[in-house]
Formats: C-alpha cells, structure tokens, sequence
DNA sequence: AGCACGCCGACT
DNA sequence: GTCGGCGTGCTC
C-alpha cells in the first residue's frame, strides 16, 4: 500500500496542508509527484483536485480516517513535477506555506475563455467547388457567393473575420453557403500572442574577440556537462545581449527552450523586437501588464511547444518549458529579482535551482554584479566571464563629486551645486539634455516643526507623511495605509505655526528647476507620473524626442535608458539611501550612482556627470564615480566579512507582527529565547528589536536576524520555530513571516 | 472554501 | 413538536 500526500485545489489558510490519501493498487505504478489527482474530500467526499507532492511507503494518519484517491486528472505531468519540486523548495527556503509556494509557481487555472477564431473552408473538393462557381457567377444575385468560393478555391482557409471586413461579404452569404454544405466553419482557439508579430532578420552583429571568447567558454562548459551558474561581468555597453544570443541560438539548435529574465523596467519595446527579429514566432514574453488570461495563454503555448523562448520579469522562471536548456539572468543584481510579498524568493536562487533540477545552465550578466554574485564567483560556485571592452567604443563620462558641505559652507544654500549649476547653463546652451536623479527613497518630504522639530507621523504607522501638492489644498499621505489629512497650517503637537516641509521630493526639484532655469522644458517622471499604462513610454519618448531639455526622476530614469543628446547627469543628493543601519545601502548605491553616471554620453558627445554628496569619501560614492567595480567590491566584502553579513553568512530575518504590542513583544522574545536555548555553532542572533517602521496599519511589527554560514542550519532554525508556534495555542493567530537574505533591513 | 452539525426561535 | 436561521468546526 502507497500514500499520496496531496495539496488540495483551494486556497484558504485552513486547507493549507498536504493531506494523505490512499492509492488506489491499480494506480499504484502510475501516480508520481506532480500528478494532478481527483480526491474525495470532506464529509460530503465532494471531488476536490489537487496535486500529489510526496508518496510514501507509511501512512502518517490514521488508515480507518484515510480515503481512496479517485483517479489522475492529467496524465502530463513531468513539467509540473518540476515546478512542485521547486515549489517545495520556495516553501522551504523562504519559510511560506506550499499552497503558497504552489501558486507562485503553477499559473492558476483562471476561467480562461480562449479566443475563438473562425475559419472558412471549402466543404467540398475543387471540382464541385468550380461547378458552383461557375453556376453563382452565372447568376445575378449570388455575385458574392461566386466570390467567396473563387477565394477558398485558391487559398484553402480564410479567418471568418478577413472574410467579413476586408472582402465585404455578409454574414447571411457564409450562412447560405454553409447550410448549402459548400463551405464549412472551422473552428479553432488561438493563443493570444502578446507581441505581434515580426519579421525575422538575419542580420545579426559581427561579435567581437572577447564576446566569442565568453560565448564559447560557456557552450563549451554546457556541452561538457558543466553547468555551475556562469557570470557575465560585462561593463555597460560591451554588448551582453548580443552574447545571450548567440547561447541561446546553441541551446534552441539542440532542441531546448530557453527562459530569459531581465528586470520588468527594461522590458522594452526595442529588447523584445531584437529577440523576435533573431528567433521569430518561438518568442514571446510575459509582464505584469498582460491580463491572467494572456499569460496562462503564453504559458500553454509554452507547455505545448509553440514557443522555446520565454522573456520575462521573475515569474517568467515558472514557464512550463518541458526540456529546458539555459536561464539567463540579464542585469542579475536588480532588486527586483527579489519578490517583496510572500514568498519572498529571489529569482536568482530559485532559477540555480530549476536549472539544476532540469539539468539547465544558468547565464547571470552584469556590468555591476551583485556582491553576493561576485562573491560566488570568485569562490568558485559560479564561473566567471568577463567583457572589459565597451563593443560601440563610447568613452566613459568624466564623473565629478561634489562635497555639498562645502556648499553650505559658502553660502550656497540650494539643492545645486554652483558647479551644477553652470554645468546645466552651459548645456542647455548647447541644445543638449540634461537628467537630474534624486534618490527618494528613504528621504521623501515630509512636514516637520521648526520649533520642536517633530515630524508630521501617520497615526496608523511609524512612519512621516509625505506632503503632496494638490490643486485643492495639500495633502499629507501615508505611503503605507494610503491614511491621508490635508496639510496641517500649525504643528499638531506644540501648536508653533512654524511648520514647513522638509526635504526634497521629484515634485519640489521640478519646482527649483522651473525657477532657476526658467527656459528650461522640464519633465518628471516618478511613481505617480508613470501610473497610467503608457505613461512610462510616454514620459521617455517624449525625452527622446527632444521634447524636454531636463528631464527629472527617481530610480525609474537611470535603467537602461539611453538618450544620446543627454550629455549631463546630476545626482542631486547621492547618500539620501545610505542613512540607514542598511547593509545593503553601500551596494545599492553603488549600483545606483553607476547606473545613473552611465546614463551621460551614450551619444557622440562626450558624457559629463556630477555627484552631490554630503559624503564625499564614502567608499561607494568614490568607486561609482571611478567607475571602480574591482574596489568597491574589495571594501564592501570586507565589511560584510567584519559583520558577518550575506553573502559570507546567509541571514534570515524573522518579523513577527501583532495588533497588541505587549503581545507581539512577549511573542517575539520568547522566540528569540527559544532560538538561543537552541544553542546551535555559529548561529548568530540578532535582536529581538522593533522593525525600523515599528508600526504598519496599527499592527505592531518586532524583528529577529539569525545568521549563520550554513544555509541549511537557518532553515532548520526556520522549521524548529514553526513547529513551536504551531504547539502553543496562544500562538494560534500570531502572524510570523521569513525572509532568507533579505535586501534590506526591516 | 464548503459542507454538516448544532443550538436557538417561530411556525404548522 | 418541527423547520430553518446562521454560528462553529472539520476536512486525510
């Protein structure tokens, strides 16, 4: 006797376990992990599916309360064996529930009505078809009936909607023509294919000594059977893409599919066209603006064969390719690789551990490579590729750093450096753009008291509201709850009428701009320029065209844009992320400032970027503005070294959350006291502490890090912790949540 | 989630 | 005495 564990087919909290069944002898030999199967459930055994995640030899129940198992539902069943695999392994490693982990990997069977299309076809051979031909011609009031079939004589199939709009035939025509059995209605769903279509062109770049070199190396590696994750460290414009390609081209020619992740921001009109135009039709992408049914579309299409190549943001990872061959992970150490909501994977790991299930190579590229990235390389998990020379010959911009203390010092009290300034004069002189970038993440404006210095706080939150101009009156928002006052004339707690906002948002640049720089055409792109669908496009295009001479913006305008009149970036104020106990800022803003510079001069005209710094000899600003990888990454793995941070040891924040804070405090420390009493080697603990936004929509938020060299050990700790709570009743509605090597601090 | 069971009030 | 209101709890 066998036992299937199952999960079943609902998602709610309370069925959010496996239950067993029995097998059935007959399916004994059939049923697999993977297998989506019909149970009977419940009292009333209604038939439920769900997918069988384990089988063993033992019941874990008692046998006289186990049932049958009906029967399999699918037979096709060897990609979604993989996919639960690696659900089980998000489950694991990030610290979610499997019907989490399980929808985050299998696309949810939505009520997908397919798209019908109609076909026309003759119903008869050529012959008669000619005979009838001949008759309705002859005729006077069946010209059109005449038509038609001299059409399907010649073309076989037409689309019932060509034949309606573009030939001018009416719909009581086709049906006289049907129910006279000469032509048939063929039916037929079709795929929404979200990209149109392209003609393919086999023009494709001459590929320079060192891309041959890397492309190469790395077919070689997969063809020997050596398939430890490759890192492309490639400097900005040495041409990556054109290297994915020509891998891609090997792995397709050998009958494999290929899944290619790039950050959702980059997912541009023009990456995908190169795509299509050098594989055609077996290309298609998904993204987050194509509606649930388009994508179970693309992923059929995928399942089915139509397409081997998939593009697409993280959860373009899940494709159901049946005989996959390479993951590439282009702009690897994005952020955005790593999901912010349950499960709290990062795409990285998840896609290693797909290619090793399916025996799949993985291709990470870079021009900044993530730490942790790096760090594996030269230790050796991953092999190392580089690109040291830029394929289009631009030169690197000059980067300037401007100490703003020094500013403020003489007397400049202005968010532009004197040197700004001139810089931004002199090139609006010369009809060239400029992009001014402000880092607002961390540092957005708020309202706070002259007087006693307290900032304007969000009643629900820990957290400053953040003052937005409207028309009818300001308003304060939370950026957390949405909890939203208009702007307060006199502070709310000392009643001092000096009250002022603080800070510099895109909104206040803008401002400054128009007046400093009153000929200026100035645009603004941030969060809520960018809600609307095509705003995005709108807003870049726009600048493209020389429609706007300064263009200003948040993190969304350094990604891969390039605008080839822009000869100047200015950062306004580089170290607004660095405020924080963060041990990821020095990172991200080295990514971000190198990003950013990167940004000036990808034209023919030489590239001029200013850094403002209230830092100017922070090891991150000083290597962004060499253009300095190599030293930047020394110093900063060598604090992560000191302080034990990812990647030497692998961390696991644990965030425990209450609506009582004397609760969540009780719960958090017990916790804590229970990891300690666990006395493992090396585990590090940090905390218990209150998360840096203590308070999310009036419910209490604790923190706890634990660290470790060894993975494995934190996930233990991860499952010793579960158990635990799962023990204690008075633990029954505590809401805890995981993140393995977060990005960030809580 | 969905269904049965159960413990109350208002009906034939 | 019975029908059905929804509140509660379980589902291998």
């Amino acid at each position: 006797m066998k036992f299937a564990n199952i999960i079943v087919d609902i998602s709610h909290e309370k069925l959010d376990k496996t239950f067993q069944y029995m097998i059935p002898e007959e399916l004994e030999d059939q049923i697999e992990v993977g297998n989506l199967v019909t149970v009977p459930f419940g009292r009333g055994n209604r038939e439920l599916s769900g997918y069988v995640i384990e089988i063993s030899d033992e019941p874990a129940w008692d046998v006289s309360k186990l049932k049958y198992l009906i029967g399999i539902k699918e037979q096709e069943i060897k990609v979604e064996s993989v996919l639960i695999t690696l659900a089980g392994f998000i489950k694991e490693r990030y610290g979610c529930t499997m019907s989490k982990a399980l929808k985050t990997v299998i696309p949810v069977r939505e009520s997908v009505k397919d798209k019908e299309k109609k076909y026309l076809r003759l119903a008869i051979s050529r012959e008669e078809a000619a005979k009838f031909y001949e008759k309705y011609s002859n005729r006077k009031n069946t010209v059109t009936r005449a038509k038609l079939i001299d059409e399907l004589m010649h073309v076989e199939e037409i689309e019932w909607s060509a034949v309606v709009s573009k030939m001018a035939v009416s719909q009581a025509v086709i049906r006289g023509l049907e129910q006279a059995g000469i032509i048939k209605i063929v039916r037929s769903t079709v795929f929404r294919n979200p990209v149109g279509h392209y003609e393919q062109d086999e023009r494709r770049l001459e590929l320079n000594e060192e891309q041959r070199q890397v492309v190469s190396g790395i077919i070689r590696d997969m063809d020997e059977g050596n398939l430890k994750p490759k890192l492309i460290f490639g400097v900005t414009g040495s041409g990556k893409t054109e290297v994915y390609m020509e891998i891609i081209e090997h792995v397709i020619a050998q009958g494999k599919e290929v899944i290619v992740l790039i950050p959702e921001i980059s997912l541009t009109f023009q990456t995908i066209k190169r795509f299509y135009r050098r594989f055609g039709d077996i290309v298609s992408i998904i993204n987050s603006k194509l509606s649930k049914g388009e994508r179970y579309d693309q992923f059929r299409r995928a399942r089915e064969g139509d397409i081997k190549i998939m593009i697409g943001p993280r959860s373009a990872l899940f494709t159901p390719f049946k005989n996959l061959g390479l993951i590439i992970i282009d702009e690897e150490h994005e952020g955005a690789y790593k999901s912010d909501s349950v499960p709290k994977y990062h795409a990285r790991d998840v896609a290693i551990k797909r290619a090793q299930i399916s025996h799949a190579a993985v291709v990470l590229g870079s021009a900044t490579p993530a730490v942790s990235s790096y760090y594996h390389a030269k230790k050796g998990h991953y092999d190392l590729y580089t690109l040291t020379k830029r394929a289009n010959k631009l030169s690197l911009p000059k980067v300037d750093i401007v100490d703003m203390r020094q500013e403020l010092e003489s007397g400049n009290r202005d968010i532009f450096s004197r040197q700004l300034k001139s810089l931004i004069n002199e090139k609006l002189a010369k009809k060239e753009q400029v992009m001014l970038f402000i880092n607002r993440r961390g540092y957005s404006s708020f309202i706070s008291c002259r007087k006693c210095g307290t900032a304007v706080k969000c009643p629900h939150c820990d957290v400053s509201l953040t003052l937005h101009k409207r028309s009818n009156g300001d308003k304060l928002i939370c950026h957390y709850c949405g909890y939203q006052i208009y702007a307060p004339k006199t502070c709310p707690s000392c009643g001092s009428k000096y009250i002022g906002k603080f800070g510099i948002g895109t909104e206040q640049v803008v401002e400054k701009v128009r007046q400093e720089f009153t000929e200026a055409r100035v645009l603004r792109m941030d969060f809520d320029t960018t809600r609307g669908k095509g705003d995005y496009e709108a807003i870049l295009s726009s600048f493209e065209q020389y429609e706007a001479d300064i263009l200003v913006g948040t993190q969304m305008i350094v990604k891969g844009h390039d605008f080839s009149n822009v000869t100047l970036v200015g950062i306004l104020a580089a170290d607004l992320s660095m405020f924080s106990s963060d041990y990821m800022a020095g990172e991200r803003t080295f990514e971000l400032l190198t990003q950013a510079a990167g940004r000036a001069g990808r034209g023919e005209k030489a590239g001029e970027v200013v850094i403002q710094t209230y830092n100017p000899e922070e090891n991150c600003i000083v290597c962004a503005a060499n253009q300095d990888y190599e030293h930047f990454y020394k110093n900063e793995i060598e604090y992560r070294e000191l302080m034990t941070y990812p990647p030497v040891y692998d961390m696991m924040a644990i965030l425990v959350t209450d609506k009582n804070e004397e609760f969540a405090d009780f719960a958090t420390k017990d916790i804590a006291n229970r990891i300690e009493k666990s006395n493992l080697e090396g585990l590090r603990i940090i905390g218990p502490s209150k998360a840096s936004i203590s308070k999310i929509n009036d419910v209490y938020r604790n923190v706890i890090y634990i660290k470790h060299p060894d993975a494995d050990i934190l996930i233990k700790v991860k499952n010793a912790i579960l158990r635990y709570l799962d023990m204690v009743d008075a633990y029954k509605n505590l809401q805890i949540q995981f993140d393995f090597n977060p990005m960030g601090i809580y």
